[in-house]
DNA sequence: TCTGGGGTCCTAGGACCC
DNA sequence: TCTGGGGTCCTAGGACCC
């Protein structure tokens, strides 16, 4: 019997959870520093050059996502904003603390980014979903100290929006979609461009159309939405009337792809700068490779002077080597030398640059020629020990002579709280 | 002075093959 | 002179996500 036979009364009906850190960065610096609570927050990206999270707060100054942090350094001293540097290595540690309390309500996880995580419902019967909600908001607040919003509903996009209005309309963090009424509700109440899959280009698009809600969106024709959007639109339109079309996804994925770049914190003309801050990078995708067994094909260089610049020519080129499948960083940085050595021009000031793989396949699949073999397995005891001691002794303690000593291109964290929970030297003092 | 970083998927079009 | 038709693979560019 086709697929498409199957009948309907199979088919399960599903539930899906989605929840989310309440403004995840500032909220993890809170909970160190009671001195924060009910204090406007923010934190910056890397190079401290954009807001990259507000504390409820700080949003209610009017600090919008993404400004750049020099345009409105005024007004976070004026209003005693407390301002931060991106501090990975706390957020990622109490990321993972935040996740393992969620599986303690259902293992049918998928953790979907740093702050946010999709559970699977469907096959509880029986139980009270915004309870369930509620028990998991509490739990993590109690132990990990962040609050997060829990949104309720049969699809993944459906899912998204509940955990919106939870934020913005439930006291009590929980939102549950469960009806046909409450799905249109909730979609009324949606405006097109907060629906998960609809971005500004779209936006734009179904504005001149007089689309100005994720229900306006549903009303439109599918082959109008095919057209337009793709089948990924079709696909949204379809979640957001109720058909879970976007499955769980358990495992993570390997990467097919995997960059490193970093703005410059000052721009640079000098060649011997770039080549070695683009080795860094090559080295760092080559960890990275090895973290999940696999090696690449393909080895893209690019560079850019500063966008922002005004009575300056502008220039950003980017150029692709070909690999032998490897993910040894001596070949990785050879490759990116040789690129750069293409792209690289005579009197720009170069302001970033980076290093992406793609062509990723797993390891074990690699093909060898003969003539490859003795180099491949070099490498890869080189590679082995480099990691291992790195591991074992702190990071960078080895690393290939190319990526150099200065380092002076490197980030800018003036405002870095300490990592308290992954260094025993910066462990929270407690004075009695 | 100062404007982040790291990903995914889809489509169209060209190269190439039989 | 007329210049097929179908398939695959790859890449660049665009759109989206956090």
């Amino acid at each position: 019997m086709p697929k498409a036979d199957i009948p309907n009364k199979t088919k399960k009906t599903s539930m899906y959870a989605l929840i989310d850190g309440n403004n995840f960065y500032a909220s993890c610096e809170r909970v160190f520093n009671p001195a924060l609570r009910d204090k406007p927050v923010v934190v910056l990206s890397n190079n401290d050059g954009i807001i990259v999270a507000r504390s409820n707060e700080a949003k209610a100054l009017g600090i919008k996502m993404g400004t750049p942090a020099f345009e409105i350094k005024k007004l976070l001293q004026q209003q005693k904003v407390f301002a931060f540097s991106s501090n990975y290595a706390l957020y990622g540690d109490m990321s993972q603390r935040m996740m393992q309390i969620f599986t303690e309500f259902t293992p049918d996880i998928e953790i979907y980014s740093i702050d946010e995580a999709f559970l699977d419902f469907s096959d509880f019967k029986n139980i009270d979903l915004r309870q369930t909600g509620l028990d998991i908001r509490r739990r993590v607040y109690k132990y990990i100290g962040i609050p997060v919003s829990v949104g309720l509903a049969p699809t993944k996009t459906l899912a998204k929006i509940a955990n919106r209005i939870a934020k913005k309309m439930m006291k009590n963090g929980v939102a549950l979609i469960d009806t046909p009424e409450k799905i249109e509700k909730a979609l009324q109440l949606t405006p097109v461009e907060e629906v998960w899959g609809i971005g500004r280009q779209h936006t734009r698009f179904l504005h001149r159309h007089q689309v100005k809600t994720a229900f306006d969106f549903t009303r439109l024709p599918d082959a109008f939405i095919r057209k337009k959007m793709s089948v990924t639109g079709l696909r949204t339109k379809k979640e957001l009337l109720g058909t879970s079309c976007i499955p769980m996804e358990y495992e993570p994925q390997p990467r097919k792809a995997v960059r490193t770049a970093r703005t410059f914190a000052q721009t640079t003309t000098d060649f011997e700068y770039v080549a070695e801050a683009v080795a860094t990078f090559a080295s760092a995708c080559g960890e990275k490779l090895r973290r999940q067994n696999s090696v690449a094909n393909l080895l893209t260089v690019f560079v850019r002077t500063n966008k922002f610049a005004q009575n300056k020519t502008y220039y950003a080129n980017s150029f692709t080597v070909q690999l032998s499948a490897t993910n040894s960083s001596i070949d990785l940085i050879k490759a990116a030398h040789k690129a750069l050595h293409i792209i690289f021009k005579e009197g720009y000031e170069y302001k970033k640059a980076g290093v992406l793989v793609s062509g990723l396949r797993p390891d074990k699949h690699r093909q060898l020629t003969l003539f490859e073999r003795q180099n491949y397995v070099k490498h890869k005891q080189i590679m082995q020990v480099i990691d291992r001691l790195n591991a074992q002794h702190g990071y960078k303690l080895l690393k290939i002579a190319a990526e150099g000593q200065s380092r002076a291109w490197r980030l800018r964290q003036e405002y870095r709280s300490k990592r308290y929970t992954t260094r025993w030297d910066e462990l929270i003092e407690i004075r009695v």
